[in-house]
This record gives C-alpha cells, sequence and structure tokens, in this order.
DNA sequence: TGAAATTTGTGCGTATGTATT
DNA sequence: GAATACATACGCACAAATTTC
C-alpha cells in the first residue's frame, strides 16, 4: 500500500495495478467486496478524487461493479477483460 | 449543444453521448479533430470538470484518442465499439 | 413511517506537470 | 522560451441508493 511518488506511473494508475493484481491473484474472490473510496485513501494516504478515479478505472475495466450505498465488488469471472 | 438539467442522465454523459453520435453521424472524420476541453466548456456551459469527464468518457471507449499539446481526435474506425 | 448512517456518483474550482508546436 | 492543450492531484459540496434503527 505504497505510491511511489518518483515513479512515472501516476498514483491512481498504481493503486489500479494493485487491485487487478490483486483480484487475479484471488485475494478477492468474484462477489467479494472491495475497499471502498474511504479506506483507499487511508491505505493509501492518497485524496478521495485519486482514491475514485482508482475504483472507478478499475470497474470500467469490468473488474468489478459498484452499487450506491454499498460499496464496491468484485465482478463475475465472465466479465473480466481479455479471458 | 444545450445540457438537460432535468434529465437523469448526468450532464457529460449527455455530452459524451453527443460526441459518440456525432462520431457515428461522420460530422467528424476519422483523424479529424474533436472540441477540447475549453471548447467544450465554452458551447456547453459546464466546467471544466465535466468536460473533461465528457471527452475522457468518449475517449476510453474507444472512439478518440489524445494527445498532451494537441487535443482529442477520432480514432480510426477499426478502433471503434462493437463494429 | 421515517430518520440517520454509509457509500458511490456527479459537479465545480484550483494548481501543477508534461508533451507538442 | 512561449503558447497551447491534455493529465493528474487535491479539496469541497450535494445528490442518490442502500441499509439500519
Amino acid at each position: 500500500m505504497e505510491i511511489d511518488r518518483a515513479s512515472p506511473v501516476p498514483p491512481y494508475r498504481q493503486i489500479a495495478a494493485f487491485l487487478r493484481a490483486a483480484i487475479l491473484r484471488g485475494d478477492f474472490a468474484p462477489g467479494s467486496r472491495l475497499p471502498g473510496v474511504e479506506q483507499t485513501v487511508q491505505e493509501w494516504g492518497v485524496a478521495r478524487t485519486t482514491a475514485r478515479k482508482a475504483l472507478a478505472a478499475v470497474r470500467d475495466e469490468g473488474w468489478s461493479f459498484a452499487s450506491v450505498g454499498l460499496g464496491y465488488y468484485v465482478a463475475p469471472q465472465e466479465q473480466w477483460p481479455q479471458t
């Protein structure tokens, strides 16, 4: 959970990449809940905007889905990209 | 170029939908330049954030690409979604 | 019934970095 | 170096959906 501020990869993409990798590793099973905006802010030490952008990127790519009032959840594997 | 503020469809999606339709109609040929952030702000009367979100959505879906210092351009038709 | 708490969605403002011309 | 234009980050406020009490 450490941002590499020296990296050319922007923080929001570092976080998104971490989440994708964690999902692929199985750290978060399909249907299980993912860290939300607040938790991401706390764990990574970034602004809400940055946390939201990371979570939205993962969602928009099909790895997860979100529901207002509930949070972010890992998408069914059938909806994952590429595969 | 009028936002329907009464619509449940948020402004940034209204703008994105307009751009997609314009591209599909051929109003903007592949390779030609699209309105940028500033122009979108002026034409639609929205904030920069909203304009950027609309342009980013169209780009992320594959309809266009962007280059720093240059602007947004219609993507080659081969890169368009679905088709 | 409904009020509060939680959480995502959207919009607006601002500043800085970076690539291109 | 200057001008242009996209990319990213941070902050704030309110809307909408869901759950809980």
